[in-house]
RNA sequence: GCGGUCGUGGCGAAGGGGUUAACGCACUGGUUUGUGGAUCCAGCAUUCGCGGGUUCAAGUCCCGUCGUCCGCCCCA
């Protein structure tokens, strides 16, 4: 049997790809405009700075990852998630010595060894940003800000924010001992999964699809944050709302990362089965620090946007991604002479900035023609012996038709005068 | 990791034990020795994901395996 890809990624082929280029391309001018710079980290990295960066108790790092050993049996792992090699690059080159160089951005691929799924997959791709060194509320805002316009502005319709405060390690600690008294008479009636939550992540229990009935009545986390989380919290709340970024505080929102502190929030849309998240992110103090060992505390905020979510998304809502222009002359060479003419002309038109094609197997006219209409080019230009006995050349307009005449040389030269004239 | 579904030409899709594997689209050629998007004609799967089994006979039944799609856990 032939060789497939792995299970659970794609080829990405021409008509499909173009898309991506549009929500790259997107992506690239919305950051520009906010100001932030692209970084380019490696797509695996050491074991440990998943392990360190994402927690050890997160089904990513429990389940989830592509871990290898190179030549030099080192433990490598492909990047399940953006964060974690960013902050390290971040720590690495030391960028927290230059001024105003705080807020990145990065596209590419992350890796989760998972069973595919309607928007899942185990190569899928990511729109992040992350910016450091501030613990202004403002900043958490713009990141959220900046998610829901990249959004809006790809044509995305309904498009929910939910946002809330998982506070700071210790308000945590608390609130998960009262969740745990909270459920202890219950422990026994959930279901398997949440036994296992019970212990390890108590604020899972919230979300578990299966024991809803249970979780009704328990504590929000809301009402143990103190002073400081409270206003920080308002504070966004605020910002967010001077941008008029809609937003829906949901008290059981948990993020499947354990760097989270304060702010922690998902957009959400219709469209792709049974999961409903298209993006996420939240405020992480302390994971720079974590990461980067003593004296490097530099506190940070930042989003991962899933492009297939957001693809799947798009195509549900029936939202039509611009489509490239197509070709602008396609040229039919009739005759030995003649088709070394195109060869020539051909080039000539491309290095002038004209998209030209021809054909390059030997076909019939007929077939020629129908190759430029699949193609949708603008023009067709024809050059037979006669034409070029007289240095001329036949440019027909698709459209509409009409046929003229013009000089090989015109148009060898200046194509885009001669063509659209 | 678990559960369900499906796997026939480039694509869509019939055939559910009997031997020439429908049909549609696309493509190529012809009708038109130099003019596309229309019509008509012709061509286009030694083979039904892969491996094994049952049978006189297997796309068709059974088992395994790989993959798809969907769901669970969890998330992008």
């Amino acid at each position: 049997m032939s060789i497939q890809k792995p299970k659970g990624t794609q080829d990405l082929l021409p008509g499909e790809v173009e898309k991506w280029q549009y929500l790259e391309n997107k992506a690239r001018e919305l950051c520009q405009r906010f100001n932030y710079k692209e970084i380019r980290s490696p797509i695996f990295e050491e074991t440990e700075l998943f392990i360190r960066g994402v927690g050890e108790t997160t089904d990513i790092v429990g389940k989830e990852m592509y871990t290898f050993l190179d030549k030099g049996n080192r433990s490598m792992t492909l990047r399940p998630e953006g964060t974690a090699g960013v902050v390290r690059a971040y720590v690495e080159n030391k960028l927290y010595g230059i001024p105003d160089l705080t807020k990145l951005y990065y596209v590419g691929p992350m890796f989760r060894y998972e069973q595919p799924q309607a928007g899942r997959y185990r190569q899928f791709h990511q729109f992040g940003i992350e910016a450091f060194g501030s613990v202004d509320p403002s900043i958490d805002a713009e990141v959220i800000a900046l998610g829901y316009t990249f959004y809006k502005e790809i044509g995305l319709k309904e498009v929910t924010v939910e946002i809330n405060s998982v506070g700071t390690p210790s308000v945590r600690a608390a609130y998960r001992e009262q969740l745990q008294a909270f459920f202890a008479p219950v422990k026994d009636q959930m279901c398997k999964d949440c036994q296992i939550r019970y212990e390890r992540n108590p604020m899972r229990l919230l979300d578990c699809k299966i024991d809803q009935k249970f979780g009704e009545g328990a504590p929000d986390i809301l009402e143990f944050l103190d002073e400081e989380c409270r206003t920080h919290f308002d504070q966004v709340k605020e910002h967010l709302t001077a941008m008029e970024i809609p937003f829906r505080i949901n008290p059981r929102l948990v993020r499947g990362l354990d760097y989270y502190t304060h702010t922690a929030f998902e957009y959400k849309a219709a469209g792709i089965g049974a999961i409903d998240t298209i993006g996420g992110g939240g405020r992480y103090n302390g994971l720079v620090e974590q990461i980067g060992g003593h004296g490097n505390d530099q506190p940070g905020v930042g989003l991962g946007l899933g492009l297939e979510r957001i693809l799947l998304v798009l195509q549900a809502q029936g939202v039509e991604i611009p489509k490239p222009d197509p070709l602008d002359v396609y040229l039919i060479g009739l005759g030995e002479a003649a088709e070394k003419e195109v060869t020539k002309l051909l080039h000539q038109l491309r290095v002038q900035g004209i998209k030209a094609e021809k054909d390059y197997q030997g076909r019939k006219m007929k077939a020629q023609m129908k190759s430029a209409d699949r193609f949708q080019a603008t023009y067709v230009a024809i050059l037979g012996d006669d034409e070029l006995a007289r240095g001329e050349i036949t440019l027909k307009k698709m459209d509409t038709g009409a046929q003229l005449t013009v000089s090989l040389v015109d148009i060898g030269s200046n194509a885009a005068k001669t063509l659209f004239q």
